[in-house]
DNA sequence: GCTAAATAACGGAGGAGGTCCAATAGTGGA
DNA sequence: TCCACTATTGGACCTCCTCCGTTATTTAGC
């Protein structure tokens, strides 16, 4: 069993470039390309960067949710840009989010406690 | 827009079934539907229990990883009972799992130092 | 005896979300 | 002219999860 390919390796993390993106947007508007810069430069997708068409799905996805509005930017030089907005609702949005990533957080906790009851070595593991 | 129906809701952390799972099959040998009911009594599950079909398909899933191994159980009242027992193969995936789940904490830290820097209140939300 | 409920396991359809690959398009430099 | 970088998007596909239903055995209640 190749064990990188297992869910045990951290691969997935689902779901979490949600939260990533409103917290992104929260530094102020931006549109995608440079959201996937700024992705990249965060330590949680240092080593497996989030994939690119799938970044803009969940944009595109959010602003169907009404948590984003975009516009295309006027000006400027190069192809196109659609500058997103976090909207009232995506701010809301964020404000659950933190308190669903807590939770999260002590779930996790949870479970470690159940693995590693003495919160050093493995249980039951010779 | 129903927050409930969002991610943000925290109805679904993706995939902590599996090493829920495995925790639980270290405290012992058991089958499905007790596993069901041991999940239904751990904290992270307690508003929300896992769908009992999807917790048979993991534990089939993790089957044919080699991650547990099966037997029909002898004797006994009622219905046929499926005994699930750790591999070494399993052992080893939920030491995986332990630096994984850390990963995933510390992931969540990251972000959370995002979404709320000072620690206590969230960030341009007014 | 019959019915309901609890115990126990499983299958199929469908949907949400994610990945991989590819296409399109503007701009600037060699 | 060709290439690289910027910028966005579409389609095929896959995986996982959920919802709903089915089968079967045993026990409790009427």
């Amino acid at each position: 069993m190749d064990f990188n390919q297992c869910a045990c390796s951290g691969k997935n993390l689902a779901r979490l470039v949600r939260p990533a993106v409103l917290a992104l947007l929260t530094r102020g508007e931006t549109h995608g390309y440079d959201l996937m810069q700024q992705l990249c430069g965060l330590a949680i997708y240092a080593d497996a960067p989030p994939d690119t068409s799938g970044v803009y799905k969940v944009l595109k996805t959010m602003e169907q949710e009404g948590l984003v509005s975009s516009s295309w930017e006027p000006g400027g030089s190069g192809p196109a840009k659609r500058r997103y907005v976090l909207t009232r609702d995506g701010r809301e949005c964020l404000r659950r989010w933190i308190e669903t990533l807590e939770g999260y957080r002590s779930q996790i906790n949870g479970l470690l406690a159940i693995l590693r009851p003495d919160g050093k070595s493995s249980p039951s593991i010779g």
